[in-house]
DNA sequence: CTTTTCTGCACAATCGATGGTGCAATGACT
DNA sequence: AGTCATTGCACCATCGATTGTGCAGAAAAG
């Protein structure tokens, strides 16, 4: 309330308002005073003209002189999906409560688009960087390195920067097992009735797929290869792989795992165009925990995973400055269906 | 591959190399060199330097410069929801392809926290900014205001300041009508067999609400005040507001509305804990889109907020400049049980 | 051959904050 | 009183780009 003026005040306007220098005011404004000896009843004074004009550092003018900018970026795949936001959510409020700045983007799984963003994340000075679900992290990383931009894989890994993923291979171990169990309580359960759709030609992929034939072969005996169904993660393309088998068979397998929720989705669009008996007793598993999806009406045994734990792993390994290129390993958990899980949503205070 | 340097390259650096003042290389490398008569032979050699040694621009200097800095924001209350995260993706979409460069927040609801983000986000001398489902846009516009920010609200209006926002009222009729109908196939309907749960004292649950309302006396008759269940915006509220209704009556009622997705989630909490017999016929209308939300094991009628035009409505206000604090309205669109709809993810591509 | 008009570019101030360096004033100590 | 350390702060270069201004040389006009 105290300024009419449009502009916003800067160090100079303090200094000639306070009497005192630039350097000085910048030194109160900035904390660092005690280690320049300005005396605190100059501190007090600047503090209180800074906090009647409103004062707010330019970070432009910071991040320029400093070279760092406050701004930590995490690259996504893509926003609207229940695994990425979520994460989105879990790094916003991490960055936050260290008092830095959040820059969430998404290059569409595109490598090329991914090395975009991220030399214009670059041009902006950001501090670090996040690189969830390249589909090109190496490209990336090269980036980065030219750069001296700190930056940690999630998600899928490279062979340049330190990664943390989720551990596909025993998640998807246990997926499929408790599909495989769920299912035999409805009878024998043969090879040829249980599929996997969806990945592609990604880390999590190829090891998600490991996990699923390791297990359905210790427990069903085979996996013939036309149980596996690569549709990449589009829902288009998974739905045309329902269909298609659909036409073949005049039904759906009785067991199988869906590599992601966006596969998932690719379901839900097979459903639409098909009556319930379609698939009134099939049971399913999917790479990926979305709270709705766990109450379809048949078994969904989804793996939720723990990308709050993963992004604090990255600040850690962040902190630690000059991490080898190792891959760490979070553990996932299964979600047994019908269950609503809590999210970073419930930190959230809403009275009333 | 040229440099073998660390540092990233200046245009005082391709000045040197060049032989020009660094001026003349600043202003081949913005385009502004015809303005400016540089001839188009030292252009040619300017940017080949440039190339070579993959020059780019220190954006934090530019902006400091020039007090703009390329980026657009978008304050959102969560991102962990199908609607505010398909919104960012539209929006990252949008501003990418206007050569700007999108940041994406969350403000988790909190009046104040709205406050410090938006003060936080002009300290980086943002260029525009949409204010999305704020609790207190008005707050937010005074802060923008004072900083000669150009903003507009979405989804939830303010008074200061044009907004965009779904016309909830219409909406919300389309949605009740639906239900009821759907519920009538059924059997008579009495008006304590219609509730509807969550939102909150804002303007989308008030219109909706009212919407609710009028539908509801209109085809039914009545609506006793107890049919109305204010939540707010969170899950567990709503689970026990779902649970205060089983236990008063052993059973939920036959149709409800539901405020959002996020009090549809509720929902669940509430279905995890119940046997299915308790949900085995409901008729759930819920105030957004979700392609899970769906496909539950009971009819789900949803409300798909157009998000993508309320953005490109928000762009073309922004560019008309000053325009009064009108509040447009969009359409959204009533989707009927098992639906799955395309959705901005549509637009990768995902070969393979 | 001189005067005027363009061309093509260099110079230098500027955006706002940071941090090294230096210097005057004060107090402590011999 | 003279030396020295300490306190408290001002000065100034700097980060990398933008932009108004000015000026030399070439071309055009007279």
């Amino acid at each position: 309330m105290a300024n009419i003026s449009k502009k916003k005040a800067t160090i100079y306007d303090l200094s000639i308002l306070s009497g005192a220098s630039a350097s000085t005011v910048s030194a109160v404004l900035n904390g660092s005073w005690r280690k320049r000896r300005i005396k605190e009843a100059t501190a007090q004074l600047i503090q209180n003209l800074a906090n009647e004009h409103g004062y707010t550092a330019n970070l432009q003018a910071r991040g320029l002189r400093s070279s760092r900018s406050g701004l930590v970026g995490l690259l996504l795949p893509v926003h609207d999906n229940r695994y990425f936001s979520s994460m989105a959510q879990s790094f916003e409020a991490q960055v936050r409560s260290r008092g830095q700045c959040p820059l969430v983007v998404s290059a569409c799984r595109d490598p090329e688009e991914e090395r975009k963003v991220v030399e214009t994340l670059i041009s902006y000075s950001i501090d670090e960087l996040f690189i969830a679900g390249a589909t090109d992290p190496d490209g990336v990383h090269k980036v980065c390195e030219k750069a001296g931009l700190k930056h940690v894989n999630i998600d899928l890994p490279g062979t340049l920067a330190p990664s943390i993923i989720s551990d596909n291979y025993e998640g998807a171990r246990m997926l499929t097992q408790a599909i495989i169990e769920r299912a035999q309580e409805d009878g024998p359960l043969s090879p040829d009735d249980l599929y996997l759709f969806g990945g592609r030609n990604d880390h999590a992929s190829h090891e998600r797929i490991r996990g699923f034939r390791d297990v359905k072969r210790a427990l069903l005996g085979a996996d013939p290869d036309v149980c596996i169904q690569p549709t990449g993660y589009s829902p288009a393309m998974t739905a045309r792989a329902f269909e298609a088998f659909y036409e073949g068979h005049g039904k759906l397998p009785r067991a199988f795992f869906v590599n992601s929720s966006i596969n998932l989705e690719g379901l839900m669009r097979f459903l639409a165009l098909h009556p319930h008996e379609t698939f009134a007793d099939i049971i399913v598993g999917c790479y990926d925990y979305d709270p709705f999806g766990s109450f379809l009406p048949f078994p969904v045994f989804m793996i939720r995973q723990d990308s709050e734990a993963m992004i604090t792993k990255g600040f850690a390994i962040l902190d630690a400055d000059r991490g080898p290129p190792i891959t760490h390993l979070v553990r996932p958990t299964l979600v047994p269906p019908r269950t609503a899980l809590t999210g970073p949503l419930d930190a959230l205070k809403d009275i009333e």
